[in-house]
DNA sequence: AGAAACATTGCGGGGTCCGCAAAATCCGGT
DNA sequence: ACCGGATTTTGCGGACCCCGCAATGTTTCT
C-alpha cells in the first residue's frame, strides 16, 4: 500500500519533532506546578515516556527545554514578517507582523490552554533567574533570525552592515518590554495595544516624552 | 599606629572585593588560554590562592565570574550617564558617556594589558556557547540600572512607564551589534564611530538606508 | 527482505554547586 | 592591648547534571 503519510520529511522526523515539543511543554508544565529545583530531568522524561538520557540528546539543560517554547514563539515573529508583503513599508511591516503573533486570548473565550500555559510560562521564566539567562538567549537566538528578514526585506547585508541587527536588536527590546509590563501592571491592557506602542516610539526615534 | 587606611566601608570589605575581581579576571585568564572546557574552579582558585569552595561564596558558577567584568563594564556606563549635566538632551548624553566608556586602546599606546585582556574576554563570551547566555544575561542586569539612569533623568516612573526601559533595552542592543561588528570586522574602525552611528541611527528612528 | 541509517537506552564518570558545621580571621569596645 | 562576637574561609558530603560510549531497538532505502 502506498505510504499516505502527506506529511513532509518522513516519519521519523516527525515523531522526533513530537518528543521535543512534549518534553518541553511536560518540562514548562511540571515547572510551574513545582518550581524548578523540585523539578528533576528524570521527572520530565518519566511524563513523556522516555528515558532521562534521552532527553539529553534533545536539550542540553533543563533551561534549554523550558525556553524552547519560547524560542519557537519568537521566532513565528520572523517568520510572520517574511510573510509580510514586500510592499509594505518595513515598520508596518514589523507592527503587522507583531500584532499578528501577539494575539493572544483573543480568540475563542480564555479557552486556549496552550496560551494560558506559555504565560504562565513567560511569567515563570521572567521570575526564576536561572531561567532568565535561557529566556533571553532564546531571544537572542531568534533575534538573529528577525535580523535576516529584515535585511532581506531593506536589500541590506547582514554581515557588512549594522542596520538589520540594530533593527532586530531594538525590536526585540520593545517586545521584551512591552511584554514585561503586561505581565507587570495591569492586565486590562492588551499586550497588542503595549507591543504597538513601544514599536511606534522606536521608529519615532525615542523622543524623551 | 593609626589605621590608615584611607578607603570606605573597612579593611575588610576592600580584600572581599579584592578577591572577587581577582577570582573573575583568573577566569577570564584561564579560559582565554586553555578554553572554557579546560579550566576547573579548582584551577581558578588555585590561582588565586582560595580554596574551591569559596570560588562558589564570590560565584555561582564559572560563567558568572567571567561575566563578572563585562558586568562592571557595562555598569560604569550607567554611572558614566549619571554623572552626565542634567541640562544636557538625553540623546546626547547618552552618546557622551558611551565614548567616555568605549575609550579603549586609545590611551597610552597598546600597554594597556587590561584592556587587551577585557576584549579577549569579549571575544570569548561571544564565541563560547556557554557563555553568551551569561554574557547578554549581565548585559540585562547592567539594562536595568541603565535604564534606572535614564528614568532619572527624563522624569519618568521606571514601572509605570516603558520608556525607561524602552530606550535601555534599545541602546544596550545598540552597543552590543556595535561591539560586535567592531570584533568581526576591521579593526581600523574605532569602536566609538560604530558607538556614535549606532546611537545616531537609533535616534533617528531606524529608517531604512 | 536485508542492509544501512538513525534513535533510544543504560552505564559510568567527571564536574558543578550547595548546605552544613568547624576553623580561621577580622572588628570594635574597654 | 586584648577579648568576644561577627564574618569568612574551608573541608566534607551529597545530589544532580550532562556527556561519551557502546549496545539495542526501530525506521528507511533499495
Amino acid at each position: 500500500m502506498g505510504t499516505e503519510d502527506g506529511e513532509r520529511g518522513g516519519l521519523r522526523e516527525r515523531k522526533k519533532q513530537e518528543t521535543r515539543i512534549a518534553l518541553s511543554w511536560a518540562a514548562v508544565r511540571l515547572t510551574i506546578e513545582r518550581g524548578l529545583e523540585n523539578v528533576r530531568v528524570e521527572d520530565i522524561a518519566a511524563e513523556v515516556g522516555v528515558s532521562p538520557r534521552t532527553f539529553n540528546n534533545y536539550f542540553s539543560s533543563k533551561g534549554e527545554a523550558i525556553a524552547a517554547r519560547h524560542l519557537e514563539r519568537a521566532r513565528s515573529i520572523a517568520a510572520e514578517l517574511r510573510a509580510q508583503p514586500a510592499s509594505k513599508p518595513l515598520w508596518e511591516a514589523i507592527n503587522d507582523a507583531a500584532l499578528a503573533r501577539f494575539a493572544l486570548g483573543q480568540e475563542g473565550d480564555g479557552r486556549n490552554t496552550h496560551d494560558q500555559q506559555w504565560i504562565a510560562g513567560v511569567r515563570l521564566m521572567i521570575a526564576e533567574p536561572a531561567l532568565q539567562g535561557e529566556m533571553i538567549k532564546a531571544s537572542a537566538a531568534a533575534e538573529a533570525e528577525f535580523a535576516a528578514a529584515v535585511a532581506e526585506r531593506t536589500g541590506t547585508d547582514v554581515t557588512s552592515d549594522m542596520y538589520p541587527k540594530l533593527v532586530a536588536g531594538a525590536v526585540t527590546a520593545a517586545f521584551g518590554v512591552a511584554v514585561e509590563h503586561w505581565l507587570r501592571a495591569d492586565p486590562s491592557v492588551s499586550i497588542m495595544t503595549l507591543v504597538s506602542e513601544a514599536l511606534h516610539r522606536l521608529s519615532a526615534g525615542l523622543p524623551a516624552p
